[in-house]
DNA sequence: CTCCTGTCTGGAATCGTTTCGACCAAGACT
DNA sequence: AGTCTTGGTCGAAACGATTCCAGACAGGAG
């Protein structure tokens, strides 16, 4: 920027004002700055300015597993809408830990970023909350609940209705005794879903279902989907509460040679690509990740502009297929 | 910083040592130190750090689609083999334009990037080339080629030996009509694949293969295998580049009424989730995506550290399945 | 002709670190 | 006793931008 001072003839506080757009300047100042500006091949040093005016044109991102197709999802939505107003996205992934987490939390709050997109692997831990109370910039949950004392914006699913769907449909085939093989209780989406399938299952008096919460992975669906299945009155149907869980909830079904749907319904979450040729179509509840991201960079931009914090639903849909049928009488 | 020398009674300069671990500096005055940052909860500000010393911690991470399986996969292992050495990631996606890539390459060196995981949209394109030509920091390519004037480290697949181990396995069916159906060709990925396909099918005389390059898109998929498989001579077995493809290929045998393997026999890319539970299963060509993220990450730590250039090579598996059997008769 | 107003402009301070050179006291050597 | 080293410390200059403040200059009014 000196270079481009000296080369023009100015000072250094002009070339600055001509390219931050100040009006302060008259038109033949500009042409020389800009001349010289072209000919130096000058471009702003990003960290310098942020170090000066604090406004790093970036914002955070971190959830509990980037590879997991939903956040990787929400994270394209993210980087495009940021991208199209000037902010890169520093992205980070905590692997489930919830010490990560918090450390992360601090560490975007060192590398100064202006906003932070968040989804973090347990809402009630200690730590998390302390880091959360102190961070100072813009905060966006993606379906997560938070206490009211954090100042934030949130863009959240409407579980509910798509598991309500799901069990009408199920109760209407027949079936009365329900699973829900379910995430980590202690994030909203799990949560959610457990207490819509409840409260939808009350509409039948005579049905009835059993809930089983553990983690988002595989050996939980797998273990869970042996112990239920060889109880003294296994369900009819399983609802599968996530895509890493569907894994070994299908792995334990082959190996008890249980066919879907002659033996046992299933209806899963987030169709998976090929879906459609895996026979029989698992029926599923769906919803938009894509959206998900974007929209969330559309809040934490508008709470970096000093917007009010609010919190925005979108909608989940329950999506029939063959993997639901009347069960066995 | 200032305040916690004040606090202290000690220079600016001395807090600056102590917490650089400079060993030049007495027991005495470390605790003195230590005390007043525990007291008054200190944290280095890192902007101000990438200012002074250019070291921003932080390196980029591009590719062309974040949302894809592999490179989601990818950049989580980047992610945990970075954060482990106290490296941020800032992370982008290109969306297959290759502006975009250009663009991206330049803002990341504006942000003072000190490395970049890269995965162009097209090895050819100038204005790419000419970024890269100038951009001044450590230059890892994923799985792509790249002119020798740029000095960079690689991580590439051995797609030869994988492809070759499909095609050798369906000429042993008797398969003597092939067809790949290829993305886009000026990618590495894409042309090895081609290469590796035209030179295996020369052990036997009177095999063929055609090859139809277009993109990673399953619109091509569609309309590609819908001519192929519509032409006087159709293929009696289909290698498939790209999980995008799949979608469009599988769709169109849905349409011509064609089954997997009795009309056709199938081969693919990168095991999806849940393969195992497609029926016919799917032989495919795998690859881990996770370690060409960990080994990138490691590569550009080593060129940050001062390393030489090195590329590094991962295999590429033949997983056979029973979408391949032999050809009717 | 002087004074004032308003528009532009450049110098200098600032942001929070790191690092260089200077300094000083104390012990080791001639 | 005087000088040299050594270990420890400090102040100040840098990094590259922004912004406040004061000065310059032109033009209009009295």
């Amino acid at each position: 920027m000196k270079d481009v001072a000296q080369r023009a003839g100015v000072g250094v506080s002009s070339v600055s004002r001509v390219l931050s757009g100040n009006p302060d300047v008259s038109p033949v100042m500009r042409n020389r700055v800009m001349d010289a500006v072209a000919a130096l091949g000058y471009e702003k040093d990003l960290i310098a300015q942020g170090m000066r005016s604090g406004a790093t044109s970036s914002v955070g991102f971190m959830a509990v597993d980037i590879a997991n197709p939903i956040i990787a999802a929400a994270s394209a939505g993210a980087i495009r809408e940021l991208r199209n107003n000037g902010y890169s996205l520093l992205i980070s992934s905590s692997d489930g830990s919830k010490e990560l987490d918090a450390d992360y939390i601090r560490s975007f709050q060192l590398r100064r970023v202006e906003g932070l997109l968040l989804s973090v692997a347990d809402e009630e831990d200690a730590r998390t909350l302390g880091a959360l109370e102190q961070f100072r910039a813009a905060l966006v949950f993606m379906d997560r609940a938070f206490p009211r004392s954090i100042k934030a914006s949130a863009v959240v699913y409407d579980h509910r209705s798509g598991m309500a769907a799901a069990v009408d449909h199920l109760l209407e085939l027949g079936h009365r005794k329900l699973a829900l093989i379910n995430g980590a209780p202690r994030v909203r989406p799990a949560r959610e879903r457990a207490n819509a399938v409840r409260q939808a299952i009350r509409r039948v008096s005579d049905a009835s279902v059993v809930v089983r919460g553990g983690s988002y992975s595989a050996s939980h669906g797998y273990d869970a989907c042996k112990l239920l299945m060889s109880s003294d009155s296994p369900p009819t149907a399983i609802i599968v509460g996530g895509n890493q869980i569907l894994q070994g909830v299908m792995a334990a079904l082959v190996e008890l040679g249980l066919k879907v749907p002659d033996d046992v319904s299933l209806v899963t979450l987030d169709n998976v690509p090929l879906a459609e040729f895996i026979s029989p179509s698992l029926a599923c509840v769906t919803r938009d990740p894509v959206t998900m991201g974007t929209l969330g960079a559309e809040l934490v931009l508008e709470l970096i502009h000093g917007g009010a914090p609010r919190t925005v639903e979108l909608p989940t849909t329950f999506v029939p297929g063959e993997s639901c049928a009347a069960p066995r009488s």
